[in-house]
DNA sequence: TCCCAGGCTTGGT
DNA sequence: ACCAAGCATGGG
């Protein structure tokens, strides 16, 4: 992967080159994330995606030559905040890739085939865990509505050469804010209740220890303290929250997916230092085969 | 109208 | 320990 820092009209562009098993749209599509949308392309790209993230914004071009990106910030902001989120220091592809061949999954080797270009994301554990506490049984579309409104409502305004986006609210932002009229539904409660005023040193408490866990089992047991965060939703948070990729997230899909495929049980064992790598690559295949029509996020 | 969506809590065995 | 109902809401 080699950089090069260039200007155009609005401003400071960093253009990466040699980025292997990196795709916008499936990363876009893979559920992982709920700020990334799809913008026109023009002429010499091939996809261009605005990114959200915290409080930064990005946009991001694939260009018509193979592996090669455009990120449309500074240098500083691709390294200090892009490179993280999108993880670009390790590839998962080859060690899974190799591990499915030899085990002879045919199944993991053509859902690395089609959606290799997916990547975990390090999405921090606060927006990860306000992210998927909206997501129990509820579908991609509707999770990605209702974090906008919650970010048109308790973000802040700003704009990046152009296009305009909302911040993701601070976790001050939060404590005791009216979380009515975003569609949670029935997860409305599950939010006040976390967010209640005189329980605000509480969570702060909670947070930190969740963050500073020393291990996958710690984290996922405190997250499971909380209610509205059971079992799947601790995992997806341990996952593109806190970098435990040995967490494997079993959603309904999953569940289908593993009765269908694997007739009943998958060994997540061969694949432990990437075990939530693999079930992307699977949710992400299946869903594929699966699914009529079905937005992105 | 019924069923499903990146499930969880609660209350029954 | 496992199992089922109920849970808001929107879309097919």
């Amino acid at each position: 992967m080699r950089l090069y820092k260039l200007k155009d009209d609005d401003g400071e562009i960093v253009v990466v080159a040699g980025l292997q098993h990196f795709s916008l749209k499936q990363i876009a599509d893979s559920g992982q994330c709920f700020r990334m949308t799809a913008l026109p392309v023009s002429d010499g790209i091939k996809e261009s995606y605005s990114v959200c993230w915290g409080e930064h914004h990005v946009r991001v071009d694939a260009t018509d030559t193979p592996e090669q990106f455009v990120f449309h910030c500074t240098e500083d902001e691709f390294r200090q905040t892009w490179y993280r989120y999108f993880c670009l220091d390790y590839d998962w592809y080859p060690l899974v890739q190799s591990g499915a061949v030899a085990n002879t999954d045919t199944f993991l080797t053509n859902a690395i085939q089609y959606g290799g270009g997916i990547r975990i994301l390090n999405q921090g554990l606060w927006e990860t865990l306000i992210c998927f506490m909206i997501s129990q049984n509820n579908n991609i579309k509707r999770i990605a509505k209702s974090v906008d409104l919650l970010c048109q409502k308790y973000g802040t305004r700003k704009c990046d050469r152009g296009i305009e986006y909302y911040t993701f609210p601070s976790p001050p932002a939060l404590i005791g804010a009216d979380f009515s009229n975003l569609g949670l539904g029935y997860r409305e409660a599950y939010f006040n209740e976390l967010f209640l005023p005189n329980h605000a040193s509480d969570f702060a408490n909670w947070f930190i220890k969740v963050h500073t866990a020393d291990s996958y089992e710690t984290a996922k047991k405190l997250l499971m303290m909380t209610k509205g965060i059971g079992n799947k939703v601790a995992d997806c948070i341990c996952l593109y929250g806190l970098q435990h990729f040995e967490a494997y997230p079993i959603d309904t899909w999953m569940k289908k997916l593993i009765d269908d495929i694997y007739s009943g049980h998958f060994d997540t064992t061969p694949y432990a230092s990437c075990a939530g790598y693999v079930q992307q690559l699977q949710f992400y295949y299946y869903r594929s085969l699966k699914k009529t029509k079905q937005g992105g996020c």
